[in-house]
DNA sequence: TTCAATTACTACAGTCACTGTAGTAATACA
DNA sequence: TGTATTACTACAGTGACTGTAGTAATTGAA
């Protein structure tokens, strides 16, 4: 985990997370679409030309990290618990990707932005939602390799899928409704259940 | 269905037509991206600010006539027949949507083009999955008015969510591992009958 | 038929996300 | 110490999309 990187590398860390700061408090301020990633890149004294070599599209300066996500579901479905079955291990991957990832980087604010200007603007909205589909695909991968007897590349994707859409579909309708975090998190644990159940 | 139209909105309806039938011809020669929104409206013969009285995006022109699905969804969950449960329901708003409205505008050829683009070209793949959740939130909606002992504001949009990411998830890898319309067909039929079995 | 209100469309100028390219200076490596 | 790599910059350009003001055709009423 501790990663021996050279200074040309930390420079180069150091100069996306200046972006990415910067942006995250521009647009607290100032929201989205009033933000030019010109001035992103003004406020982290780097060339507007860097933001992209860094980041494919604006939006994707908010999705930042969201990789690791995945990579914890993917590791909780190949971590699968002795004894443990396929809605199991299916409701912790989504457990890990979502919640424990949550408090991660809650602290940071990017998430709790990420949610609040994804309601509201969509382009970002977009993005997020193609992020999602992509994941899904590596995810029905994982787990029907996971479960090869059980799964097949019909049921596997069909399955994720009916996951992630359950789970997003709960938030966004509860965070709609202008529901509080514990009340969002209760719906889309209740989701979850929900898909479980079917393959119970 | 016999509207009467006045002249001057058949008019406008035939410049819409007009730079719909241009756009997919343009984008079947030559991809998407390889087409400007100016290229367009030369070949229709109108203004390049026109296309942006009538879509509003560049993708927005391949999404055209997506409401009318929904709008067939909603009917047939409002149109709920005797003594029909839940997922009976649910699988037949479902069908309608994808099915009846696919064999509608094939013969156009705007479905199958769009099914092609949305797989290669990101941005029409991320502005057709935020037309789907819109619509999500609608069907949640008529179909909890339709079962209210059966659904709260939690288990709707779940229920709904769950099926059409289950069913797009399907029809992705269908779509990916190179299945012709039929497989596709049955993969996301398989995918609803997953879903609905977890309200049986 | 005539007049006034509406509106689909056009012309034009501008903003901004994003790209290609060529150059520079710092880092890495032999 | 010299050579290769590479993160970054400067610059010029494309193309999606917007705001605004004007024109001409349709509409509906006098």
């Amino acid at each position: 985990m501790v990663e021996k990187l050279g200074l040309r590398e930390r420079k180069k860390q150091r100069t996306r997370q200046a972006l990415i700061d910067a942006a995250v408090r521009l647009f607290e301020d100032r929201g989205y679409d009033q933000v030019t990633v010109a001035e992103i890149t003004d406020a982290a004294e780097v060339s507007p030309r860097t933001f992209f070599l860094h980041f494919q599209t604006k939006e994707d300066v908010l999705l930042a990290n969201t990789d690791v996500r995945v990579d914890l579901a993917l590791e909780a479905i190949a971590e699968r618990h002795a004894g443990e079955r396929l809605p199991e291990v299916l409701v912790r991957a989504m457990d890990q990707m979502i919640f424990n990832a949550w408090d991660h980087d809650l602290s940071s604010g990017l998430a709790a932005l990420r949610a609040r200007l994804a309601a509201s603007e969509p382009a970002l909205q977009a993005r997020l939602l193609q992020r999602y589909l992509t994941a899904q695909a590596e995810l029905a991968q994982a787990l029907q390799r996971a479960f090869p007897d059980r799964l097949d590349t019909t049921t596997a994707p069909a399955l994720v899928g009916a996951m992630v859409g359950a789970v997003s579909a709960s938030a966004v309708s509860a965070l709609q409704r202008g529901d509080g975090p514990d009340e969002v998190r209760n719906a889309m644990r209740q989701a979850m259940a929900l898909v479980a159940r079917s393959v119970a």
